[in-house]
DNA sequence: GAGGCGCACGAGAGCGCTCTCACCACGCGG
DNA sequence: CCGCGTGGTGAGAGCGCTCTCGTGCGCCTC
């Protein structure tokens, strides 16, 4: 099983082909300017031997890797315990894989490993990276920056620091709740509370101000605070439920979180929607559609996201469009994308 | 942002420190064999011109990464929504960056995708491989072996090519579905079903075969085939209702398809563990904690399996121990880990 | 038929690093 | 006093690839 046969080189290929290094060089990366008669000549030498470039000493020369890191800055065990990170990172992985990049996944649990991930991107082993699930404290797109990486995020980031050409994707949150909340007042709700995902992250904080700006003058006993998490819902409904037992309507930050709340309204008896209107947000399936009753919510493309990502990456790196160099990118900086978000209807509100 | 500033090479550093190269790196690699007083003049280079080696320049000769790969080959949606592979990753994940490598991940979906894992595999951009969730027929075992990249599976593989050197981590499936089975004889249960997982795969044939261990000559009809997701698990508890009505007792092979079968059961009016005792597999928490009722399953340490993995892997490369030269490792190939399982009693059986 | 042009290919110079080996200056024993 | 080891350093040869240039040849043009 250990390898010990040396891989054959360039140089072999060309042996083989009898023809020049340059030649064969050229025929694996494509073959434009060869004639037939060697680029079949070479084809057969590289088969035979079994050739496969050695990227280390294509990257050497040509400073490209074809490989982004993907940084999930996610301190807890939420990382994937979150349908969320999975989906985004389908969608990475989807359109990286289609423009033959490849995906190093960079997981961080502490500070320590903020410095690690600062180390390995100024390491330029990768050429580029996508970013997520920033809080607002977090040192790492500073880091970033100074490793002169280029970046998008996933999520606006939450930053105080330098924004000039800072690039990332997000759903229009603030505008998602808006529609949650205005959809709970058109059913005639009136107490309606919200309980808030991790207010550490700006998604969490554009919902809350989504449903602030409807609820102009809310009862601040309407608003919990919780994590994005089932438990945390679960505590905030408790809160709602004791300091407000006339809620009538829930708009939770997210559909865990929703979750969370619909089984704590079910214990202490009140019925979804009748007693209590709830609405998600996220739309993540199946969780949404499972649920007891099945869970009106705000959709987010998720997996959408991530392609986007992956894709502002890819364009800025100049290698997007087949030659991306036509008239307009010229791999200049892209701006940041904002997705719509839909409401969803279900039985929930 | 974009980049434009050109590294400072080794050269650089030697002449600001006013040392050769060779004097550079060894400093730069842990300074072995240098005075101090050189040393500290490199170091200070190093800092003020920001220096980062070139990793493509170092592997090119060392022929090392510091990177392994790890393929997911899961064509579908399950891939992260199953917190199986989540837990597994952030075992590797751990155990990989405190030895300082990292993690390439390789999602794939369909055919065409093995191929591009076998290239990149063969390609040698890492050191070696830790590979998942294989199912019976899958050509990747073979790629992966005629790549020669040490690899490590997760899962038994079920693949009848040349199995020497195949070196994988499990867990005890079959004594752990044994352990589950005798639970609820023990319990006077005597109609025991069985919903299996998705038969593809190692895990859910060796689940089965513990079930078969004990219940030597059950009804068939007592076996219903799933495929470990919760809509599975429905699907097969609602055939097992109707062709055995009389079942007292149902171990399902893992806790997502249980908690199928456990709505099920709650839709057609039967108490459980009263009218039927459910067991699942994994310990999935929250999953199985939240149940209701809260869940009896068989744990295995799932995070636990992805950190042997990368150990054994890293191994392999030589590089698990501080230097693994000593006495037992040598490189050798280790040999395959089963790991034993433990029966976690909660209220559903 | 001579000159020019362009196309296909080869020669060779690096990319930034590691590593072997030769070198030098000591210090020591014979 | 000479030779020999020894530990610290530098010179230089690659690692396997890409890419620029230069060269030779065929073809077109006049």
């Amino acid at each position: 099983m250990t390898d010990t046969a040396p891989r054959p080189t360039l140089e072999a290929v060309a042996a083989r082909a009898g023809v020049s290094r340059a030649t064969v060089s050229r025929v694996v990366n494509g073959g434009d300017g060869v004639r037939d008669v060697l680029v079949e000549r070479v084809r057969k030498a590289v088969e035979e031997l079994g050739y496969v470039p050695n990227q280390a000493a294509r990257s050497l020369v040509t400073r490209r890797h074809d490989a982004v890191a993907v940084v999930v800055a996610e301190p807890e065990t939420r990382v994937f315990a979150d349908p969320f990170f999975a989906l985004q990172l389908r969608g990475i992985s989807k359109e990286l894989t289609a423009h033959d990049n490849q995906m190093v996944l960079l997981l961080t649990e502490g500070r320590d490993d903020h410095a690690r991930v600062g180390r390995y991107l100024a390491g330029g082993h990768v050429d580029g990276a996508l970013v997520f699930s920033l809080h607002l404290d977090d040192p790492l797109p500073e880091l970033i920056q100074r490793a002169g990486v280029p970046t998008v995020f996933g999520g606006r980031p939450g930053w105080r620091g330098d924004r000039r050409g800072v690039v990332y994707v997000d759903s229009d949150n603030r505008g998602g709740a808006r529609d949650a909340v205005r959809h709970l007042a058109g059913l005639g709700r009136t107490r309606i509370a919200h309980i808030t995902g991790a207010l550490d992250q700006t998604s969490a904080v554009d919902r809350l101000d989504g449903y602030r700006d409807v609820m102009v003058d809310a009862d601040p006993r309407l608003i919990a605070e919780a994590d994005f998490t089932p438990a945390g819902g679960e505590r905030a409904m408790r809160e709602l439920l004791e300091h407000c037992p006339d809620v009538d309507a829930v708009f939770a930050a997210n559909d865990l979180t929703a979750s969370g709340a619909l089984r704590v309204l079910r214990e202490s008896g009140r019925r979804v929607p009748e007693d209590v209107a709830v609405i998600g947000f996220d739309d993540m399936l199946p969780l949404a559609e499972q649920a007891d009753p099945p869970l009106t919510t705000v959709r987010q493309d998720i997996e959408e996201m991530g392609r986007l990502m992956a894709r502002l990456l890819l364009r800025s790196l100049d290698r997007g469009t087949p030659h991306g160099d036509g008239a307009q990118g010229v791999g200049g900086t892209p701006s940041s994308v904002v997705l719509p978000t839909t409401l969803v209807r279900r039985a929930s509100a």
